[in-house]
DNA sequence: CGATTCAGTGAACGCGCGTACACCGAAACT
DNA sequence: AGTTTCGGTGTACGCGCGTTCACTGAATCG
């Protein structure tokens, strides 16, 4: 016996992810058919219902494994600060480099945050905003922030997040371009920057 | 005779461009069939090709409408600037403004953006581009940037749409929640600032 | 006023869609 | 060894889709 059969059911639902992921690139989950997946999975139409109900418990599936890997960049870039190499340069990076390796799940993060059905969106505005809360608290142990409001941290965490959320999909929409992508990368680390030095001289309002 | 032929021609356009963006909102453009806008209109289907070749050359048309609101968005921005207003508070209180307007417009835009067929997305992207342009410019003539690189200038008009967009975004997805809006405004105001700080103490490297 | 233009009509087509249902055969269980 | 489970198959259905084509009748033109 070469594959027992959990393993069969694991490996054609792994496929069934992954040829979604890859099909809705060009559009949104919702001008995807239950029957391209099939056919780019090498399935009968049909036998998409041994893992899922429908597209749409597909997509919340998708949303779960691309805020896994989400968190693993937030992970990451965290784990960094104790580093000795420069925040910003290392961050970006970071960013750069998860954004590569997960392109899918990041690029359908972007997508269906603005374009997905209304339960998508919400549960993608929701976990965004968890990201700008943990990155607040973060913000709160950097030197020069010790006299700030929390409602300032977190108003600044919104900007960079902004700005890193509209980085990677710059970087997403180059693809293949490298000379483009040199230069996202620049912008971003000299946005970050420009951040940063408004940071260090702004007073939170007593 | 009440009406020319002409003007019936540009009502029944109106009534399909309208129809399209109402019925895209939930949803995304790719996920829009001709026979829905058709019966929307109350026209038969074929009807549509008197007026559009395809779904797709009315989404670029819709580009086109959506991004006029966004010049207008920008004409009153600049022309605010000359008043006694406080330029954040003036700017914010116009993109608010345009945004609640031209609702549909913004929102069009904001899923397209990432979620269209790629025609209309680099339609889109190269419009934001140029409205990056342009600010640039506006930002030159500020006091405090007269000895900035052209490149810093396009950066930081780049993180300033960046952080504008989102805040559109999130007035879009705070509709008929004022309390919630206010919020919104108020975080885009603070968050302008520290840019605006960040930019009074930036140094551009020779 | 007769000829022409053209926005909108209506029937017909082939296609891909989601889904129902009966079926198969090998792995898993007892 | 016999039975059950279940991932995957194949057929068939009705529906909405984009697109074709020949048409109508009122506004426009010469």
């Amino acid at each position: 016996m070469t594959q027992t059969r959990v393993e069969r059911k694991e490996r054609t639902r792994r496929a069934i992810l992954d040829a979604a992921l890859e099909l809705c690139e060009d559009s949104s989950l919702v001008a995807l058919s239950l029957r391209q997946v099939a056919k780019e999975v090498g399935i009968v139409p049909t036998g998409f219902y041994r893992h899922f109900d429908s597209i749409e418990s597909l997509g919340l599936s998708l949303v779960d494994e691309s805020f896994a890997s989400l968190r693993a960049l937030l992970r990451d870039v965290r784990r960094d600060q104790g580093s000795t190499t420069d925040i910003v340069d290392g961050s970006v990076s970071i960013l750069v480099d998860h954004v590569h390796r997960q392109r899918s799940h990041f690029a359908f993060i972007a997508r269906e945050r603005t374009a997905g059905q209304p339960a998508v969106r919400e549960a993608i505005r929701h976990e965004i905003e968890l990201c700008e809360r943990e990155l607040a608290t973060d913000l709160a142990r950097l030197p020069g922030t010790t006299d700030w409001s929390p409602e300032d941290l977190r108003i600044l965490s919104g900007l960079i997040v902004s700005a890193m959320v509209a980085v990677a999909e710059e970087i997403l929409a180059a693809a293949q371009r490298p000379e483009a992508e040199k230069q996202i990368v620049e912008k971003a680390r000299t946005q970050l920057r420009m951040v940063l030095v408004g940071a260090l001289n702004w007073r939170s309002r007593t």
